[in-house]
DNA sequence: CTTTTACTGCAACTCGATTGCAAAGATTAC
DNA sequence: GTAATCTTTGCAATCGAGTTGCAGTAAAAG
């Protein structure tokens, strides 16, 4: 696992406090996170500092955002190497009973067979439905 | 091609004045609708029963919702037969440069192979990238 | 016809996301 | 070094999609 320190040198993100406990916190965390989840986690920081550390995080792809319906954005961080490019896609599971949501890196996505002269950039794939925990 | 009432009698839904051109004027597009899509076209309809509408049909199987990651979720008239579990599943497919949003009902969805004890329920699956129009 | 239930329109409200702005901090120019 | 410049941060205000309470109207039941 990298530090926090080389993820940012990596991606060419310059390094600040705010960003280092951003960062820190999501990869401490299983599960994707939401603002404010990051907020409530990080009692002294602003929420717009952390908003605007997300959004440079996504741009410079240190994290990928997630819509999974909750209503709120998630973010969980990129795999080492990833380039958020279609061959970087993976499905993303909901659990409708506990609310969590997790990239699932390691179920493969079949190559998607798109209708003529159409173009794939990127997807936003989540499956929903209960996790091993709550399937019980 | 089914039409409003039929459709709303299948799913057993009461037919009324604002059910049915909203459904109508779902069926007219073929691109899926925001709540606010569906305000403009319906100018004299109000937005809170133009939702609740659309909270009904979601609820009876007429319409399914899709979020697109655009920050407005879309709404798109179910497939003739179409019970919304997971067998009826397809992809949905954003254009990053006209921003339209629509059903791939012809792209088949490959079986999703879930980590041990995971139960599928629903997923929310949207490509993005260009369509054939934009894509030129 | 009367009672009950369902639908509609309007206004108010919620809450996640976003922005303007000034202060603080970091970087570059001299 | 200091001054000028650019970037980041915190705070408050704002935006906008979604949602709800409520009272009036329409439809269904008795
Ligand atoms: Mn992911
Ligand atoms: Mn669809
Ligand atoms: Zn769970
Ligand atoms: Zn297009």
């Amino acid at each position: 696992m990298q530090t926090e320190e080389e993820i940012l040198k990596i991606k060419k993100v310059k390094n600040t406090a705010v960003r280092t406990v951003v960062l820190r916190h999501l990869l401490s965390q299983e599960k994707a996170q939401s603002l404010k989840d990051i907020e409530n986690a990080l009692a002294y920081t602003d929420r717009s500092s952390i908003f605007r550390t997300l959004k440079t995080f996504e741009e410079n792809k240190v994290i990928h955002s997630i819509e999974d319906g909750s209503g709120m954005t998630k973010y969980a961080v990129c795999a080492k190497g990833c380039n958020c490019d279609p061959k970087d896609l993976h499905y993303h599971f909901y659990c409708t009973n506990c609310d969590k949501t997790f990239c699932l890196f390691d179920v493969p996505i079949p190559k998607i067979q798109l209708p003529e002269n159409f173009k794939l950039q990127q997807a936003n794939m989540v499956v929903k439905g209960l996790c091993d925990n709550c399937n019980k």
